[in-house]
DNA sequence: CGCCGACCTGAATCACAATTCATTTTTACG
DNA sequence: CGTAAAAATGAATTGTGATTCAGGTCGGCG
């Protein structure tokens, strides 16, 4: 047996894998999913096209890696943000300011990975992510709504119409004109969280307190 | 002059102008401007693709004439429904259930109009939609913030968050398990125009009656 | 050292639609 | 009818990227 895979072999397999990733990571970012061609992976990895397809069956596969793995980490944050809050609805509060802040913080990013245009199958790869997105705003909405911190309601419709509100505010078309004056960027976050918030049934966020503290730009 | 451009000919070209314009909304109604194919449009109108363009100089421009006119049509509904209403809160509750209502009737056309993913350029001519979406819901929040009726807010973010939560909670890939059942129907666009009105600063839009006759599908 | 198979390479191939254009058909009118 | 110009045709061309694959390279091991 001349050949056998070693701990030396397999360590760069999972590097190269890593390469790939973040190359296309990164070309979504500058230039959204459109970008991510695997020639050009290929290239930013230090690689030749063919060796992506070693590591990949298609592009379909790596694009959908891709939003796996930022949906994953936004939804995490977003739980985490949640999570160390003292009430449902500070928790509910919280969870949206995080997805806000860190949409903003790389707008590009987070356009491509969610309502950035593409074409057809690729497509379906990503309404993975809105549909966690919205389930895991439905599990805040819901444990608000049973304690009687927020009136009856669709929480499906209500949580896909936050995503919705959020996402249109933050990073769609519209919103292409903001700055990167950060007292700006904590005004939008903050009408936008009220939005939510009233949207949901709050009756004055403001007052209570719920709207204050923008996050801080997220690490990673 | 053996030929001379008569009106009977000049009948027979807008009719194909026309046969084109509709062969392309039909298929971007069953299967989103991705099936808008100029072989396809041909087809469907019962000509050769070559033909297609001696009417539209390439494609984009077909596309560009359907999302224009299409935009149009709906602003136009919108704006006839908020003028019809005595006041500016239920103008701006008009507009929202008419808008919500006829997107709802046609729901994958109104996605393929507004939210569809598709490759790049393409969606320049679809931002103009939605701008001008956001734009009309702008003025009437405007006219209800200035007489008091709304509290002081960014009416730009305020207009993207409010169309972000009305195209994703009623065409989105999130709400596609929808069924055709009228009374769903008309109860999600309840949510939704209260979460509307309620994210802008409207205190009880439901008690206030503001959100009561879900307006029957439209003509056209 | 030399061999083996896994790995990598990147030019060639394939697929898919938009677009072109040489030809054919239609229309108007003497 | 015959002719000229406009219109229409649809097969061929083009462009863009994904995907393949016939070699070349590399790491481990006897």
């Amino acid at each position: 047996m001349p050949y056998r895979r070693t701990e030396n072999v397999t360590r760069k397999l999972v590097a190269r894998h890593g390469a790939i990733m973040a190359a296309a990571r990164a070309l979504a970012a500058e230039g959204g999913l459109g970008s991510v061609q695997i020639a050009a992976v290929a290239e930013r990895a230090g690689i030749a096209s063919g060796t992506v397809y070693r590591y990949f069956p298609a592009k379909l596969d790596l694009i959908a890696a891709l939003v796996a793995a930022q949906s994953a980490a936004e939804i995490a944050a977003l739980d985490r943000a949640g999570n160390a809050a003292p009430g449902p609805l500070s928790a509910l509060a919280a969870a949206i300011v995080s997805f806000a802040a860190r949409a903003l913080a790389r707008r590009r990013l987070a356009f491509a990975m969610i309502a950035e245009p593409v074409e057809g199958e690729l497509d379906a790869a990503r309404s993975t992510y809105r549909t966690a997105l919205a389930g895991a705003f439905e599990r805040r909405i819901r444990a608000a709504q049973e304690r009687g911190y927020l009136p009856d309601q669709d929480t499906g419709v209500a949580a896909a119409a936050l995503v919705g509100a959020l996402i249109e505010g933050l990073i769609g078309p519209l919103a292409q004109a903001q700055t990167d004056d950060p007292a700006k960027i904590r005004a939008q976050v903050q009408t936008l969280t009220l939005f939510g918030l009233r949207g949901l049934g709050v009756i004055d966020a403001r007052a209570r307190g719920l709207v204050v503290q923008t996050a801080l730009p997220p690490p990673d």
